[in-house]
DNA sequence: ATTGGCACTCGGGCACTGCAAGTGCCAAGT
DNA sequence: ACTTGGCACTTGCAGTGCCCGAGTGCCAAT
């Protein structure tokens, strides 16, 4: 195990195979390279390392990274004078926008990888307020405000036309019902709304509630923010072919909520062909939940090459995300 | 020049140096090799094309491109699907930001180039509506819409607690005001609105005001939007180097604003050491204005390698800024 | 279990060669 | 004056053969 680690630490820091010389020479095992050689046969053999050809060096494998993440490393946290930085750096951010395009964009200079963080989802947040404009009288604008300071609105065409007077007991009404709901609650929360309107507005709120819910539901979790790609061109050499698939793939909102997957607290590393997405077998993703309330609801993380600094990224990618949290439930 | 367009036409088609042979039998030049050898020397003198190393063909110099587009080149319009398919992808959107979206993954999907966005200008649009929120006595949040569909919004800490009726006189304040008035107006718009207040409250107002003189003029035409990178990955062999530099770029905003320029009617070109960036010296840039006015109110376009088909790019580029301006005037 | 020794393998760098593409120039033809 | 065919020349590139070094696996000894 210990020369599994030597491994691991010496080819991510060099690029190159690693042979038994250099590894008794450069790191300070007192074991001869001879001893290596057998060591790392048993390796070979569990799957842990690969020879590239017959007469090189070995470098780990997929399966090698796993159990270096999983048993050999520590998280290394960050160095003073870079935690300050994301202080500083997160300071001036004036909405949820700009604090989602600060964070992405930290978080790829941090740790030289593509960054990507997902919006704050609106189905674990709660309504803060549910505002309803008249912009003619058969045209309104509804805007869903959710305590993570997220926004939706949307323009809606009414069947029939609506009377100020009705319009301001939507608004109380629905205001009333919902605010301090978890929007996930929301087609409880509004079921037979219109009941408590006369019938002849009754089609009118049933279309009303239809796209609030839609607002609340459909296009929730859906924004992904992306930064640092052209990190990627710098580590190319370490892509199988070309970065193209993996462009590719980043491009792909589905693609990256699927890996982003599901909010939750702890870190989570997929490495290489533990990715299910065949144009990311070549790389490898570390994400984590964040959210104001401490509980997680929404991820971010980067991705980068397998061959990667794990520990140092772990360390970035928790810190950041503690950072952010922290900052969204003070400032929003 | 005959002879130029044809040089530029194959090089663009087969990325190969082109030589005298391949020239006179692939395209319908009733005239011998050795007489394009001749004029090749003359159009090399006048530097339009160079030979990459001695026993090669030429390729067009970025003053070749120059020349081909201003004087050799017609814009191509494009067919009768892709108009469909243009007319079909915009049609679902919901709201701007959904509308720029689609417009920068629809003209990199088109153009097979990296594509860039600018959102419409706020200044030049109109206020819709402008709402304001308490969320505890001490903290308002303010929301601007604006006539291109454009919602922006703020958090605000005030020095004093503010009662309900002063907020709800300030809302109804602000929209007798704005409502309808130019972005760039507001400064004026709002100035002395504090007077109207008691003196109470006049700190506090001051401050909103200010808040939203800032939503209306600082942020406003500062985002940009990419699609299609993994374009630049395509092309990977035509970058001088690799496509470091360029994916650096595209991620600064500055970069791309400057990129862009102001928002003019007409179609632009620049080709490769044309451009100030010296990261971009490797690529063109197509750019055109558009809005739903008709007159320009932001920037489109798209950036690829000088080897790029200009004819069609162009087509393009102006077809999908065409199509957008339109939607946006018809929709929102 | 560890170590030194030794024979073996194989990829990469280097020099060499031949080939094909393309040019420039010249002299002859229209 | 322009065009054309011919020819000698240049040069990058692909293919070949060769050597070297890094690294290995295995064995016998400690």
């Amino acid at each position: 195990m210990e020369i599994l680690r030597a491994i691991v630490e010496d080819y991510v820091a060099t690029n190159e195979p690693v042979g038994s010389k250099v590894l008794a020479a450069r790191h300070g095992l007192s074991i001869s390279p001879a001893t290596i050689r057998n060591e790392m046969a048993a390796l070979e053999d569990e799957g842990l390392i690969i020879q590239p050809h017959t007469s090189a060096g070995r470098i780990p494998t997929d399966l090698g990274y796993r159990v270096f993440v999983d048993r050999l490393s520590t998280v290394k946290p960050l160095s003073a004078p870079e935690r300050r930085a994301i202080d500083k750096f997160l300071e001036g951010a004036v909405d949820l926008d700009d604090v989602v395009a600060r964070t992405v964009r930290l978080l790829s200079q941090v740790t030289h990888q593509v960054a990507i963080v997902q919006y704050p989802s609106l189905t674990r947040s709660a309504v803060r307020h549910i505002e309803v404009l008249s912009l003619a009288p058969n045209r309104l604008m509804l805007v869903l405000i959710a305590d993570t300071g997220r926004v939706e609105q949307r323009i809606l065409e009414l069947p029939r036309d609506m009377e100020e007077s009705t319009l301001n007991l939507l608004r109380s009404k629905l205001n009333a019902r919902s605010v301090g709901k978890k929007l996930a609650a929301l087609p409880e929360t509004l079921k037979g709304l219109e009941e408590e309107f006369t019938a002849s507005n009754a089609t009118n709120i049933r279309q009303v509630v239809g796209v609030i819910l839609e607002m609340a539901i459909e296009r929730s979790e859906e924004r992904v923010v992306v930064s640092g790609t052209s990190n990627l061109a710098r580590h190319a050499p370490d892509f199988n072919e070309s970065v193209h698939p993996v462009l590719e793939a980043l491009e792909e909102q589905v693609v990256l909520l699927r890996l982003l997957g599901e909010a939750v607290d702890e870190m989570k590393v997929k490495i290489g062909h533990e990715q299910e997405n065949k144009k990311l077998h070549s790389t490898s993703v570390i994400t984590t939940g964040y959210g104001p309330t401490g509980d997680a609801v929404a991820t971010l993380g980067i991705i980068g090459p397998t061959r990667m600094d794990y520990p140092t990224s772990m360390g970035a990618v928790s810190a950041v995300a503690r950072y952010v949290s922290r900052f969204l439930q003070e400032e929003i």
